[in-house]
DNA sequence: GTCAGATGTTCTGTCGAACAGACTATCTGT
DNA sequence: ACAGATAGTCTGTTCGACAGAACATCTGAC
């Protein structure tokens, strides 16, 4: 046969593969967090007080904005953001991280390290900072743009006589 | 703070990414195909010929039992795999893959490998390679090992005043 | 041989996460 | 002042994953 090749070889499959295992080492580590790995982010995120804005943040992490209402509710509860009304637009509301908030934070990115260093156990420290590396530059690009590559799917029908 | 990292250099987040924009291009690509991407790496796995029981199979994919009956259910009724009864064994049943399956599977995998070069356009060659050879190596590794290392997540509670 | 337990496959029911759509309140431009 | 857009919330539906049971069959012990 021409290609068949190994799952292991992959790239779909191996990439598939090491998402679900960070995501499940993450889920661990973030244990009792509200919203789990995702409310890791938000909470990152605002504390960067970069996006301020439900809907900007919602964005920027790709969620759902209807999810990220009761996303922040949770996270709300746990006391770790606050949600006041932004001054310039009554419509919005500002997610402002509270005192609890941060702490919870440093504790989980000091966690979420330690696990991660685990996870990449099998790769060689210069290994490891060029995977970050590798991965970050992929996932900088713009979602929109990458998917309008999906029309090279409609190429040619090649000779696949089985 | 500490590390306010941005989202961007957040290694699950970046993971996640680059992962569910290659299943997009992988689901655009295996448009018609009855199980999706995962159709896909079925219909692979039976071409090598290597698993041929249902249960094999899906532990070999990482999928569960149940939903792999109702996977191949769809495939065969594509006309692409056929269930045969196995002669050693009566209870399980051979998945065998037919030669509309095999010319499928070789279109698909032509198909795939160009959507994959355009996803990894934004690195060099042989960055590609790096990338594809780090990611399987870290996917080799056995999940129940890997998920061993999450007691590393219950370290020492560090200084994590606001 | 026969019986208990394990295994392969399928079916049913349940649960949760994600999305579309409607709705209210508010902003912006004309 | 009004039309349309935008922020946030709520409701309903849908889909996929999994647990559990059911059935057939295999395997090993006795």
């Amino acid at each position: 046969m021409s290609t068949p090749r190994q799952v292991e070889s992959d790239l779909g499959w191996a990439l598939g593969r090491v998402a679900r295992a960070h995501l499940r080492t993450a889920q661990t580590v973030m244990g009792g967090l509200p919203g789990g790995p995702r409310g890791y982010q938000v909470l990152a995120a605002v504390a960067r007080g970069e996006p301020a804005s439900q809907l900007a943040l919602a964005r920027k992490l790709g969620v759902d904005r209807t999810v990220m209402t009761y996303l922040l509710d949770e996270i709300q509860a746990a006391g770790l953001i606050e949600r006041r009304p932004d001054p310039a637009d009554r419509r919005a509301r500002r997610v402002e991280i509270t005192e609890a908030g941060g702490a919870r934070l440093c504790d989980l990115e000091r966690r979420l390290r330690d696990a991660e260093e685990h996870l990449l156990a099998p790769l060689r420290p210069e290994e490891q900072d060029l995977l970050r590396d590798l991965l970050a530059r992929l996932a900088a690009v713009d979602p929109d743009q990458a998917s309008a590559c999906q029309v090279a799917a409609d190429l040619t029908e090649g000779d696949c006589t089985a």
